[in-house]
DNA sequence: CTATCTTCTGACAATGATTCTTATTGGGAC
DNA sequence: GTCCCAATAAGAATCATTGTCAGAAGATAG
């Protein structure tokens, strides 16, 4: 568990706010967006290696959308997945012990050694189904 | 099972013929250079769109590396998830009727209908493990 | 507090995958 | 053969992401 010193910057800071603020996945194309729409003076590149810092400190949760994009958010500690409504775009974080160890049996199964997985399940939401 | 009518032209045939060949993930990149290696004359733009309907079309299975690009194999019919070495680049295939009962379980219980899930391991094969 | 060391940042250029545009081609039904 | 329309080629355009590098701002010793 390699906890790298980050040093507390006005820039950092606000990244994180917004994050806690929001509560919900958002590129970072979104959230350099929205700080500049506050008046709050950050870099692009700035957004992107702080959101990549965070996520290599398991601050917070970085997940791929469909397209490709990747979309960070401020999440609980610890290993979970999400359900994601592919029309309202609203995230569920979900457990899954079993699929942990489903996970840990194949890759041992296969020759496999420090493996780490994702998992995302797309779908339509209760709000959503018609 | 919605299975589109596709004209069977040069390009396509190729595209395939090279996927057949390789048997493992190829990006579109990737796989636009090798038929231009080979002296077939095929757009960048087609192998994308040649590859995105074989996708929908279930005739390949498309993946994202870890670096959000998208890859693509010709794969045996049905659902299933690869185990990809993070060194070499070797995938298994495996399949996991247990994952799939579970995030039908999940998606069930939190209200979402009309779901699909993505699920990749990465981790070190045998032959890579130091 | 000041000097200094180092990391972080900002602006913009560069990269690289993917998509768009538009004129052209070729499959297939008749 | 002829006509129609989907498929294609070429390159431009888009867009997320990363690289560059000089300057700014925490940290720390003195």
């Amino acid at each position: 568990m390699s906890v790298t010193f980050r040093r507390p910057t006005r820039q950092r800071a606000a990244v994180e706010a917004l994050l806690v603020s929001i509560g919900d996945f958002m590129s970072a194309q979104d959230l350099h967006a929205r700080l500049r729409a506050q008046g709050q003076s950050v870099g692009l590149a700035t957004v992107y290696r702080t959101l990549q810092s965070m996520a290599a400190d398991g601050d917070v949760d970085m997940m791929r959308t469909s397209d490709g994009e990747a979309v960070y958010r401020r999440c609980s500690n610890g290993h979970h997945h999400h359900l994601v409504c592919r029309n309202c775009g609203r995230t569920v974080e979900v457990e899954g012990p079993a699929v942990e160890s489903w996970t840990n049996k194949i890759s041992a199964e296969n020759g496999f050694s420090d493996v780490h997985h994702t998992l995302e399940i797309f779908g339509l939401c209760s709000a959503c189904t018609p």
